[in-house]
DNA sequence: GTGGTCTAGACCACC
DNA sequence: GTGGTCTAGACCACG
């Protein structure tokens, strides 16, 4: 359920961990009033430090996104699912459209990165 | 000429510089046994510090896309063309599937990332 | 009579316990000899994990102020009112003299100081 | 400079220092565009761990306090001054007001409480 | 068991 | 030199 953490791709890995747990909330894998796995389950599933994981579930409760139940857990709040659909839409938007613009920048043709682009599409999508 | 410099993207400076000098040359701005500006002039032209830009041009030469003339500057090679076309459509087209694999992942559907990618491609190619 | 337990504040949950009981019994609101209201009986009435409770009481015998009855429950001792009068000024002033020093130090005007407290003084006081 | 840094009295380390370091603007001991000391410079001031001061500095940047300059330092922003100055009245009138509370509840009368008020004050103040 | 805090020490990217 | 990230391991308060 949480692969693809990479600790080799640039973005920093508390912020890979952020994203992953928003995407499962978008996703309704957690609906509002479950608890989030601890700080210490979700270390070891995505195979990066306690504190690394600390540091995420920090993140997420100040977005709102969780909560902290004292000696029991994160829990998930009654807006995370709003909140991360948003944002799921927002932080991939953000990225691709990033990657566009430095295609276009770089004087690549429109054929070129279209070509590219509905190529990999066809590639990652087609298992569905 | 050299816009899109961004500190703040993740990506680090120097790497940016390099790419921004690369696709340059694989677009032909700069042509083999042309020199290069000087660090200090590329540094003002790109608002980056000197520094960052001596990096990435010790980062070029070790890839063998300019070489140091004792004296005068540093020189583009005679494959440095060949050489940064090639790179130019590999990182690009590395990024684009990253972010494209993210949108995958996140449960995206094909359609919803179609529409962003074609939303972005015609807008900022409809310059042209 | 328990309102006022606050999870967010800083404090302890077990120690705003404490000092409830202990403002209660210099209230007079038990009288020694008498019984405590059983764990479960308290932790409903403040809203709390028996547990937080239990250590409360716990922490309250260590003090001398409850003893546990075999059997029958926790009653209050003979010097509880004594030692909870003394303590519920010197946890009282403790307190408001730690917040008045950190506004001294932070070279808040004796005039400013003097007008927050005497603005809240009056708010809280004019019920009476 | 920056005394008062204590280990034993609840409120965490990391708050505590963005608590002087929000006091020291608000005194414009430091002005927008200053640099604030290093991690590691103020982590000897304070006698805590480095990571805790940029714990901290974290906070304070999230908060537009401070911003980080890639290689130099934590900057001093513009609005500094101004949310500073208002989160000192803040956080001292509410730690003033809470203890204010407890001293309500606990059914001291409002004469005992001036009295401690007003002797603690004139006893802090009597320096200046 | 849970999260929260702190320390120590490491490595990296950038200036 | 700077801040940013990560790890490892510890202790505490709370349920």
């Amino acid at each position: 359920m949480f692969p693809n953490i990479d600790p080799q791709n640039g973005i920093p890995l508390f912020e890979q961990v952020c994203r992953q747990v928003k995407f499962a909330i978008a996703d309704q894998a957690y609906l509002p009033g479950e608890l989030l796995p601890s700080v210490r389950e979700m270390a070891q599933k995505m195979a990066v430090n306690p504190n690394t994981v600390a540091r995420s579930y920090g993140e997420l409760q100040r977005e709102g996104i969780i909560e902290s139940v004292r000696g029991t857990g994160m829990q998930i709040t009654a807006e995370a699912r709003r909140i991360c659909q948003k944002e799921r839409v927002r932080l991939i938007q953000e990225r691709i459209v990033s990657a566009l613009q430095e295609a276009r920048f770089s004087q690549l043709t429109q054929e070129e990165v279209t070509k590219i682009v509905e190529r990999e599409i066809q590639r990652l999508w087609k298992s569905k």
